[in-house]
DNA sequence: TAATATCCTAGTTATCCGATAGGATTTATA
DNA sequence: TATAAATCCTATCGGATAACTAGGATATTA
């Protein structure tokens, strides 16, 4: 199950994202979809920190895409927010951690599963982008 | 990421239907396995509890699949250490449950991606038996 | 009756999730 | 130039959950 932080991050962008062009203040995503306004904020900051967003401060500042919606993959920004896409690190491609438990990955009874279950959720986040949630 | 009462648990059926026809003890698991004893101990109470294994006590005892391993499919295992399959529980199958923040399912923006998150692993699960990963 | 198992309930500890507080800084505009 | 409207940033907090442990009750074998 995901987080809410990725629940709302991944609601947030696709927000952004229909408004594209235009600025769009937190208070207004906050309001619209139900998100609470300081945990959207903590939210939006880390987005812009890994280079999604682009923000203006002051009045009628916001936040806006820094790249076309279609070039937003889902594999970059669930990593962001989710973190590994790997249902365990010693199959990560991304966030690779040896097993403590485990002495060889390639005799483990886990291993073709886990990297299947990678391998599943990794073609359906490569073949979808932020334009395909508009 | 599943979790180490999930990773465990599969792992210690795995040894349990390579070892079949055999009882075997919580102990032999945890040593050769490499995990903690009395935490394996909780996670095949639950194993037990939820139909997947028989026990005997005393001496000589230990535990034993009660279905062919070929009959024992991951779904039902994942469900049972892991929780819901589903990346929300607004499209979850077996543990449904209505979002909070989002008035209309049809028209949630994340509702089609999360489905095929869903019906992704519920794929790879669906087709993979504990045969599998003896 | 002693040794070896599981059974069962109830902890404990640490980490993370979800959310909030409170001010500093920047910008537009009246 | 004052003020309102934004983001920026660090810190914190309560509660839930994950990972693991304790300690005895009960059953079985030899």
């Amino acid at each position: 199950m995901i987080s809410k932080k990725t629940k709302y991050g991944l609601k947030a962008l696709t927000y952004i994202a229909r408004n594209d062009k235009q600025m769009v203040p937190i208070a207004l995503i906050a309001e619209r979809e139900n998100i609470p306004h300081k945990f959207l904020e903590s939210i939006l900051l880390l987005l812009r920190k890994s280079g999604f967003l682009g923000s203006k401060k002051g009045k009628g500042g916001g936040y806006y895409l820094l790249k076309e919606a279609s070039d937003i993959y889902m594999t970059d920004v669930m990593r962001i927010l989710e973190g590994p896409i790997a249902p365990v690190a010693c199959v990560s491609l991304n966030y690779y951690e040896k097993c403590d438990d485990c002495e060889d990955e390639t005799t483990c009874s886990l291993n073709k599963l886990m990297i299947q279950v990678r391998d599943a959720n990794l073609h359906v986040f490569r073949n979808t982008t932020l334009e395909d949630l508009k």
